[in-house]
DNA sequence: GTTAGCACTCTATAATATCGAGTGCTAACA
DNA sequence: TGTTAGCACTCGATATTATAGAGTGCTAAC
């Protein structure tokens, strides 16, 4: 047995009726909604098929059917018109300057948010081809040295360093010099001990600034780990009855606290190619407390190597078209930042 | 008629078995719980006084008692024996580094939440007082400056700066010097419009670079508006059946996620000034949301003007104890941060 | 002033009845 | 052979009723 084409449009009638409603889909309303003139008698043979062949549930014996993970999938693969959404907002809120990436990414999330009415995320770009661009020491007072990493893709870092020893100007131009003369322009890999050491000793007795510069460097140069995630309209999750009673909403809730819970979500993100855009639904979600839901999610690329994901978390009766349109379109003004 | 010794006794006897059970108590348990040696006949007379006084409420009129608010807050201002609290961990955490500020909030609030097991917040330390320690300008590549505003407190901000002309190492080291000297040391007020102006003058064709500089430096100073608050375990509120149900929850966990919402809360914080902590019983919250709710919270004081709030959000029938014990503690572990 | 006793109230829980949407199956029809 | 009307049946949702028990207020006796 296959999908002709009059399954398919029953199964496409079955989807789309339950996105709007929640309600198990009966025979009956098919019949009318469809133009296929068949009556209900029909329509159910036909979805006692569909159910054999996985596509649909019966929730209980006397109830209509309801989608399965297979059918959504059939759905969102096959069916599903993504229509192009305009998200206004955005456009102008990306002319931000760059250096304030951190409110640029909170005010997108929120955008997202607000739109789709699911709860959304998005995690701050992780640069894999880091490499430091230059180093600042800058005297704070008697007692502190404030050094300052800046890298490709221009993210900076600071950091407060403790001195023991009085260190004039000169020194700390020399230490300046020091430092981005042998530093400057290298990836993490590049940078060894031998060459740490040996600017240690050319430092003399300021070989401790000099390691907690390097210190510093490697931590930022190497930041890929403390993944910075913003997210906005958890309570979303409240708008549906399938994810609102309590003990889903607490773990979904404190999934959303965890960076790291989130971080997994994203993490082997291999997005489907043309798109760049990623639906998983139901069971195919790898974290537990999400296995009732749908996670969308999508890559943009800011250049330089900077990648990040941002994404939403809803119930498997979602509106994927509304959220894939909405999420291509962010994706691809975020992309055309870089690009512009 | 007044609050003699044995109604005081019952009120805190009911308090204290609603605080632990949720359940409306009866005049059988106080009967058999106090040491009074009295009958329940006799417990009942005196809860109907205690009624009538406002300290108690009957839900229903074959139900126990419950607390009112104006029970609550007798409670907390005269029965309640706060406990000194061991909060292990964070004493280890303050030992890090100043300058992760963000991280140690963040872990602080995480600690204190698991501690309480109510939902947590902190806020990131505003300072009143601020005056510009330096600025410093290096060159990120031909077209961009890098501008570090450091103030008291070692509190650090940074900004790209587009520059159309090209800036020669010695004009940079000139503007450092022009901005340095005639900044540092201001607090806000002391900036004016003629100064920018004179030092606009002074800088030639690269007064837009100074200007750049100048307003970032006026946005560093004034930055007690865009408060940080950070959260922790606010899927703790599903742990009290009397918050967790969905209207409620979402309310909450929106105000949790407005950060100005949180603000709210805190601002007009003036603490009782013993201990600096403050707390909200029920319709005492001037936030919505949070009239079924108590708040407590501490401020602290981070020395150089910099003070913070930090705090929880609960149900009225809070372990009150605990929770001003452990909020005491981190307060005071933070306090002695800087007075170490 | 305290207490035992009792009638009364009201919620929570369980047990029961009822309704209706939806199904599967059969038989008739085109 | 595919389609459809008809009908008995299932089962959750909702309303209805009954029951139990915790707690009260009041009265009268101690």
């Amino acid at each position: 047995m296959d999908l002709d084409e009059r399954k398919t449009k029953i199964l496409q009638a079955i989807i789309k009726n339950y996105l709007e409603t929640g309600e198990p889909v009966g025979s009956r309303t098919i019949s009318k909604d469809t133009d296929l003139n068949l009556s209900s008698a029909t329509i159910r043979n036909e979805m006692s098929d569909l159910e054999e062949m996985g596509y649909i549930i019966q929730p209980h014996t006397s109830a209509g059917r309801i989608p399965s993970d297979k059918g959504y999938r059939f759905y969102v693969d096959t069916l599903m018109e993504a229509k192009e959404r305009e998200v206004a907002e955005v456009k102008d809120m990306l002319l931000e300057r760059q250096d304030k990436l951190e409110d640029m990414l909170k005010a997108v999330v929120k955008v997202l948010a607000r739109d789709t009415q699911y709860a959304s995320m998005i995690t701050a770009p992780t640069t894999h081809l880091n490499k430091l661009k230059f180093v600042q020491l800058s005297r704070v007072d008697s007692e502190h040295l404030l050094a300052v990493v800046v890298i490709e893709g221009n993210i900076i870092r600071n950091r407060i360093i403790d001195v023991y020893e009085e260190i004039d100007d000169e020194t700390l131009l020399k230490l300046n010099m020091l430092l981005n003369t042998q530093l400057g322009g290298l990836a993490i890999e590049e940078i060894n001990l031998s060459m740490v050491a040996k600017m240690k000793q050319q430092a003399g007795i300021h070989s401790d600034v000099v390691g907690g510069v390097i210190d510093e460097v490697i931590l930022t140069l190497s930041e890929d780990k403390n993944l910075e995630v913003y997210t906005s309209g958890t309570n979303n999750i409240f708008k549906y009855p399938e994810l609102a009673d309590q003990e889903n909403a607490s773990r979904l809730i404190s999934a959303f606290e965890e960076k790291d819970v989130l971080g997994d979500i994203i993490q082997s993100d291999s997005a489907s190619e043309e798109t760049g855009i990623q639906v998983y639904i139901g069971g195919e979600n790898k974290i537990q407390s999400m296995q009732d839901c749908s996670v969308v999610t999508a890559v943009y690329d800011l250049g330089d190597g900077m990648k990040g994901t941002i994404g939403i978390v809803g119930p498997k009766r979602m509106d994927y078209d509304k959220v894939v349109g909405t999420l291509k379109t962010i994706k691809t003004k975020l992309d055309d930042l870089y690009h512009k």
